[in-house]
RNA sequence: GCUCCCAUCGUCUAGAGGCCUAGGACACAUCCCUUUCACGGAUGCGGCAGGGGUUCAAAUCCCCUUGGGAGUACCA
């Protein structure tokens, strides 16, 4: 095999999954690793299900993961079209080329025959395979069918190929992650390559056009094996070079059932409106069946290919778990740089004004915020109050914080001082440690007298670092907030 | 039902017969730091699914059981 050549080949039948973005990597990884090309093919043969804006979001969301291909529909390449619905012509040539060889043949039963056919099969607790009763339909057979308007659809003869280039009923295989791999073939009914309305089924269409775009290794989820050993016999009776396969463990939900939505986010583009950074998304996808040769967990996609071998992938499923996502995301988050971040955090701050913040307030509110920030969208609830006049006073900080005499004494202390205070940081920063001295000679601990001063301005117990709180919310609106507190 | 795949801490994993008293990361717990929350640092908790073999020696090889996953369409 000369050049190395790996896909991805999504079906737009909904957003891009995070199971498809991690197949996507594990390709792009190898196609790095050895030099060779990543092609992006839209698997659109199913009208039905497919929509532009499925096949937009795939495109954004392996852009924003990094994942770019060197072929695809938008860039084009030499092995061209790159979406199945504009390669339909191709598909009957090859179908035909099959049925001229002997390895294909008509099939004319109805979907009731072949209803019926199941029901016989479950019935006598045997794995249904079809009966093959329209491989030997003669001519005038045909020509009578066709006359009551039937449209035939066209059926592999998988047996017949298995004979002709295999000795015995079984297939196998070296898997690239899983090793040897085998099945007897005997157990596949002669499946339907073309379907009457002349669209060719998904076993048939990957094969023409991996065999067409001179794709050399095929990287995929292990729900495709028992499809591999259906295209490996098509390759063959198509005489064309069987590419290789490597098959990768399912990503499951933490319940062990497949990641679905009412597990929570599924694609990648809800991760990203959750608030999730791609970096770190791809970052904890990679570690899915992958493990660093160093140690080293935090790694960029171009720092994993150095180190990636597709050998050294898990062949066991592995379980989507949030807590490593949000730990390799908070970090994500620290690494980021201000200006990035603010602009990052903006969609997530749109029920604020910020045009109540002047620059140099939005990026100091930002610096002392950022620290516990999990994933974006932590900071909507994190930020309250730094707009708007007044601030919303929590029941029980009320109660347990402002309501207490201590509280009380510090509030209108601090009223008293403040309003002579410069409100900048340097210069808060000492006064309020004199401010805690005072109070610590009267048995007053530092954190109550910081406390009263927190809840009374931001109407909480927690939150950002209260000096630069103060600074940025300016004396105005402090001392406001803080005489409205004052009983 | 049938076929196939998989099996190390709760989770992701290191481990290719002796380096394993099984290592790391996340989570969790405790302590330290500290004007809150957090961050950070330290320590700890915790696992080879079970049973048979093979071998001087097995987490590593083989078999069985169990458990989990997938496939079984004129869907992809």
């Amino acid at each position: 095999m000369s050049e190395v050549r790996v896909r991805i080949a999504p079906s737009p039948s909904g957003n891009l999954h995070v199971g498809t973005a991690r197949t996507a990597l594990f390709n792009y990884l190898f196609a790095k690793k050895n030099n060779g090309k990543f092609v992006l093919r839209i698997e659109d043969t199913d009208a039905e299900r497919t929509s532009q804006a499925y096949i937009d979001n795939i495109f954004d969301s392996l852009k924003a993961l990094g994942l770019n291909w060197d072929e695809g529909p938008d860039v084009g390449g030499e092995y061209g079209p790159y979406t199945q619905s504009e390669r339909f012509d191709i598909y009957p040539k090859y179908a035909q080329m099959l049925l001229d060889n002997g390895f294909a043949y008509e099939c004319f039963c109805t979907p009731e025959e072949l209803e019926h056919e199941k029901e016989i099969a479950t019935a006598n607790k045997q794995a249904y395979v079809y009966s093959k009763k329209c491989e030997h339909l003669t001519p005038e057979e045909k020509a009578k069918l066709i006359a009551e308007g039937r449209k035939p659809a066209i059926r592999f003869n998988i047996s017949k190929a298995q004979k002709a280039f295999h000795p015995t009923s079984e297939l196998s295989f070296n898997d690239l992650v899983k090793g040897e791999l085998k099945q007897n073939t005997d157990l596949f009914g002669d499946f339907v390559i073309m379907k009457s309305n002349g669209t060719p089924t998904y076993n048939f269409a990957v094969v023409v056009d991996d065999m067409l775009m001179k794709i050399s290794h095929i990287i995929r989820g292990e729900d495709h094996i028992s499809n591999t050993f259906k295209q490996i016999l098509i390759y063959e009776a198509l005489g064309a070079e069987v590419p290789k396969f490597g098959h990768l463990g399912m990503i499951l939900a933490p319940d062990r059932s497949k990641l679905s939505k009412r597990h929570g986010a599924t694609a990648v583009s809800e991760f990203v409106e959750k608030g999730y950074l791609t970096e770190a998304l791809i970052n904890f996808v990679a570690l899915l069946g992958w493990s660093p040769s160093d140690g080293e967990e935090i790694k960029t996609v171009d720092e994993i290919a150095k180190d990636f071998r597709i050998g050294d992938v898990s062949s066991s499923n592995s379980i989507f778990e949030y807590d490593k996502l949000n730990w390799m995301n908070s970090h994500y988050i620290k690494m980021l740089d201000i200006e990035t971040l603010k602009e990052k955090l903006k969609p997530f701050l749109t029920k604020y004004d910020l045009s109540e913040l002047t620059d140099a307030q939005y990026t100091r509110m930002v610096e002392v915020t950022r620290e516990p920030l999990v994933i974006l969208s932590d900071i909507t609830d994190a930020v309250p109050y730094f707009f708007g006049e007044t601030v919303e006073i929590e029941p029980e900080v009320q109660r347990d914080v402002l309501d207490t005499e201590v509280s009380q004494e510090v509030l209108k202390e601090f009223a008293r001082q403040a309003k002579d205070w410069e409100f900048e940081e340097e210069n808060l920063h000492e006064k309020l440690e004199v401010f805690r001295g005072e109070f610590k000679e009267k048995g007053i601990k530092p954190k109550q007298t910081m406390w009263a001063i927190r809840a009374a301005v931001t109407g909480r117990t927690r939150g950002a670092d209260m000096t630069a709180t103060l600074a940025i919310l300016g004396k105005d609106k402090v001392l406001k907030r803080v005489e409205k507190a004052i009983k």
